[in-house]
DNA sequence: TCTAATTAGTTCATATATGAATAATTCATA
DNA sequence: TATGAATTATTCATATATGAACTAATTAGA
């Protein structure tokens, strides 16, 4: 009988809660939310993404992508930019005060990162990913009748 | 330099993301959200608990808890009683309704993790955990100046 | 015994999650 | 080429998360 704080949704639960104070500290510090900081790291790889794509990369659902856009572009931290080719893509673009914000955080956001990796081998690390990926990797969609 | 996908935070995120679906499925067919039946859940194991041990098994912050018993008692699942004791305390105690359907679920639910289980040796499972813990355990709190 | 500090539950303001639905646009194809 | 299907971003209603503040009740200590 599996206990429930040993299930897997808990375990996860549990760890983002423990994980995640410590990057909240410097999202805070820098007026963001975790979810506005998600969307300005996505920019950080590419600098003009649409709306699906950063959906995609940074996990947040599409009705939650829009209002947290709106409040970047409030802070004057990234813009939107309709598409001329295809005008049902909106191309998010990082403003100067958006890179600028980024190129700021970047290292202190990869230090946090550092520090945990350094509570593992290299191997516990890949272990990890191996096993967790065993564990919730999509299965192929089944024909359901 | 270490990808924003593969940070601690986004790999646990993408994997609740792919694993609730499974549970969701199950608790929306009973007409109950994921932290409608964490509450549910905890109550199995003891009947009656107080608010703030609710919110310590379940992980749900205490603002968020009141909305959530709320709703449990307008659904009659649950109950809300204050101690005589201490009268600062609420127990919450599941209604006939609430224990016929948490006996109706648990079967099911037990089923979806066995099948996530079944996903992993034994051993697999246990160095996961023990990987995870050491990424996400708390330290102890440092004396800050 | 009286007051300051604690505690449990709650409220408030704001931000985000979830699923359904919609408007504008583009695509597929008969 | 007209028309239905698919796509993109959005809106809507409801539920939850987050941090600050607040109330009532209890406890600690001078």
């Amino acid at each position: 009988m599996p206990k429930f704080l040993d299930s897997l949704p808990m375990i996860l639960s549990r760890s983002l809660d423990r994980v995640m104070p410590s990057y909240r500290r410097l999202f805070q510090a820098n007026d963001l939310t975790d979810q506005q900081w998600r969307v300005l790291r996505a920019l950080w790889e590419k600098q003009h993404l649409t709306s699906a794509q950063i959906s995609q990369i940074t996990l947040l659902p599409p009705p939650s992508l829009v209002g947290i856009l709106d409040r970047l572009e409030k802070k004057n931290l990234i813009g939107r930019l309709r598409s001329t080719e295809d005008r049902r893509h909106i191309h998010i673009i990082p403003t100067q005060e958006g890179r600028a914000m980024m190129e700021h955080m970047m290292p202190m956001v990869e230090r946090i990162h550092d520090d945990f990796m350094q509570r593992v081998t290299a191997a516990e690390w890949d272990e990890f990913n191996r096993i967790l990926n065993k564990l919730s990797e999509p299965t192929k969609k089944r024909n359901l009748a």
